[in-house]
DNA sequence: CTAGATTAAGATAAAAGACTCCGAATTAAA
DNA sequence: TTTAATTCGGAGTCTTTTATCTTAATCTAG
């Protein structure tokens, strides 16, 4: 089903950009992204507690408890996220599934598979959740900023 | 683990590949592939006959038995395999796991991951089995020339 | 013709990933 | 101060993927 990235990273992306259109000091709960996002909730609690654990999130409790963004929107790459949760593995392995991906013993489709590599990895560090958010048309996405 | 492929796919394309390196004529069992490319015997099995079934491979039972390819290499892209295995969803989905990728309501994201999607497809079909075979330096497959 | 080697097929098991449930801890609001 | 809302944490379930095991079918070599 997902294409690179882990199904909890995807829907880490998807809550952050959320929470990210949100007015400064708001909290978002893990009701409002799981509804309107469609998430399963109990798996978007799990995958949030990791993110404020590595620190692209805060926390509260309690009534009107939720999570914010923990750093500048501006300053969490979609790299971040991906690090924080499915790691980043994937700047140095084969698409082949060759043991050990390097130049030594290069294939015919060596080349043009690092360039793609790189080209994920430049997407993943370009963009931030500010951007995300700012870009972001989804009419789900809407009702974040009301 | 993998990054873009199943498994099963990984092991198919180093499969095809080392088969293709064998003089015409010549089959290759299961035994050898399993051995000199360290995958699961029975495993791969289940693979080869599946690539048989999509008409990729051919196979022969008994003695001096095994799989050869099923048309000329140059005929086999990257892409047949990939399609045969995994199908071929990850042309028209998003990186991000939102529903529904399209051009509709883009975010920042999307014509970056689209260039790359793009670039994913043409590494697929532009490069074949031949080509795999003919410029493939790694030790385990120069026994298959032998 | 026989024996052994090999693929085919189906059932099963193990591992990983996705998701759920429950209760505890915390905290803001009433 | 009480209550209810919320995150936290652990355990457990379900599903998919990966891998193994066993037997049957087939074919070649001798
Ligand atoms: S050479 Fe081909 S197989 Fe080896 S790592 Fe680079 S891409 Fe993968
Ligand atoms: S726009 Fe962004 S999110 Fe929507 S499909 Fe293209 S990439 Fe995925």
């Amino acid at each position: 089903m997902s294409i690179i990235f882990s199904r909890q990273c995807e829907y880490a992306l998807q809550a952050v950009t959320y929470i990210a259109l949100k007015p400064s000091g708001e909290m978002t709960s893990i009701k409002e992204l799981a509804k309107i996002l469609d998430i399963p909730y109990h798996f978007l609690g799990k995958i949030l507690q990791n993110l404020v654990y590595k620190g692209l999130l805060i926390s509260q409790k309690g009534p009107s408890g939720g999570f914010a963004l923990g750093m500048a929107a501006k300053d969490i790459t979609l790299f971040h996220i991906v690090e924080a949760i499915d790691g980043v593995d994937f700047t140095n392995k084969c698409v082949l599934g060759f043991p050990e991906c390097s130049g030594k013993n290069p294939c015919a489709a060596h080349t043009h598979w690092g360039n793609l590599r790189d080209g994920i990895y430049q997407m993943l560090v370009s963009k931030n959740i500010a951007e995300m958010a700012k870009d972001m048309k989804k009419p789900e996405y809407q009702l974040a900023a009301g």
